[in-house]
DNA sequence: CCAAAAGTGTTAAACCTACACCCATGT
DNA sequence: ACATGGGTGTAGGTTTAACACTTTTGG
């Protein structure tokens, strides 16, 4: 679907008024970074909208594949923002002008949005982001060094920071920002980074193997100073 | 708002495709039990739809507030369900006909809906239902005996059961299923009836003594036949 | 005074914490 | 050999579990 058609067909192809907006978070270089799409002078979050014969969880999973280019992508919903009067109005409005293009103030573009946020943890090497229709650009941004972004979406961002802090507590699920085999020590400064504090590494070791949740892979790795960690990979049900 | 211009307006009213759904669970004589309306011969849960001019949440808060009569009801977002046909297109049809009312296929309540489903904890004391347009009637229903339902409903209703299981573990919320004071027996029997299994007493009671949620009132309850409980009551903040 | 209900104690096991210690490896 | 990084051990405190004990009250 190219752009004309979007704009054009959007309004009979998807779900009025409702669209899906993801914070997709890697870990790269012992910092947690978000993948944001440019448009106009600001950035916004991954997105899409739901097509009028498809599930919500089938336009999430679609629109995570589209902009990250994975099979299987990690998502788990995050919440609704649903606010009276969330519209991208204004932000639109100055991307077209600026773009020499129509604007016409009534297009569904323009509409009020309750979006379904949800965050998806990804291997930040395997990730190959695409940007979209609109997009100018994609970049990712360290969590705590966010640029100017449309509307309420660093509030999102924001809110999913908080409930990976809080999901961490009660779900393994981290791995998910690594490659599919990893060490301890990884995953310990993984942690360290999500929760912002230090992490006894004796304890977060016993702690994660006796979760059960891992295996440990007899190799070791090949690497420069110490002692070599043995790698780790999720134990299969 | 009336019937016939509720079924004329809600187009233009409403967000479209779009709707609220409320598991409200209330506890009575040591059963969890859920208000359902009747609308043909089969029931559903208490719900409606967000105006384009209000907030989800208003909506939300709205919709408790119609059904339930409390003025500052409890709820948590519980799940989206998002099928890609999920439509009551039978449901009505069955129903308009038995009513001797024109039915026609195409209008905005046999479309394809989104739900946002949360969940309510009441005191079911305190609750007076009040049906609404449709409904011919309200009940408790038992959370292990529920009757036939329209759609997907009771797969939402098992969704909240499921999830407050979940939620009771992590969070002081039951409280809410209670009158303003309750005694550390009547906590006790709500936590085993939610869980499904028998609670320690002794441990139960020091455990939710050192949360530190609630304070003790020096009062003691008329009862009849033993030792007579202290009653507790929500630390304010 | 006895049974029932509510509250409190007791003990052992399990777990968490904060380190200390030991092993492997590159320089 | 030694600094570095990784893995394991241990002593102390805290929390949990299971159950025993005591207090209060109605009949």
């Amino acid at each position: 679907m190219d752009f004309q058609e979007f704009i054009e067909q959007g309004e009979k192809l998807f779900l009025p008024n409702l669209s899906v907006d993801m914070v997709i978070i890697g870990f790269h270089e012992g910092e947690l970074k978000c993948l944001l799409l440019k448009i106009g002078d600001k950035w916004l979050l991954p997105g899409g909208y739901v097509f009028r014969t498809e599930s919500v969880e089938n336009a999430t999973v679609r629109i995570l594949r589209e902009r990250t280019g994975l099979k299987d992508p990690h998502f788990k919903f995050l919440s609704v923002f649903g606010g009276e009067d969330r519209k991208f109005t204004e932000e639109w409005k100055q991307f077209f002008v600026e773009n020499n293009l129509p604007f016409k103030e009534n297009t569904w573009l323009n509409d009020r949005f309750v979006t379904l946020a949800h965050y998806s943890l990804v291997d930040f090497e395997k990730t190959k982001p695409v940007i979209g229709n609109f997009d100018e650009a994609f970049a990712w941004f360290n969590l705590d060094e966010l640029p100017k972004m449309w509307m309420d979406h660093k509030e999102i961002v924001l809110t999913a920071k908080n409930r990976l802090k809080e999901d961490i507590q009660h779900e393994q699920l981290t791995y998910n920002l690594l490659p599919k085999e990893f060490t301890m020590p990884q995953l310990h400064g993984l942690h360290q980074t999500i929760l912002g504090e230090k992490l006894d590494r004796s304890r977060f070791q016993k702690k994660m193997i006796a979760s059960g949740a891992f295996e440990r892979l007899p190799k070791l790795q090949k690497d420069s100073p110490g002692r070599k960690p043995f790698q780790y990979r999720v134990k299969k049900a």
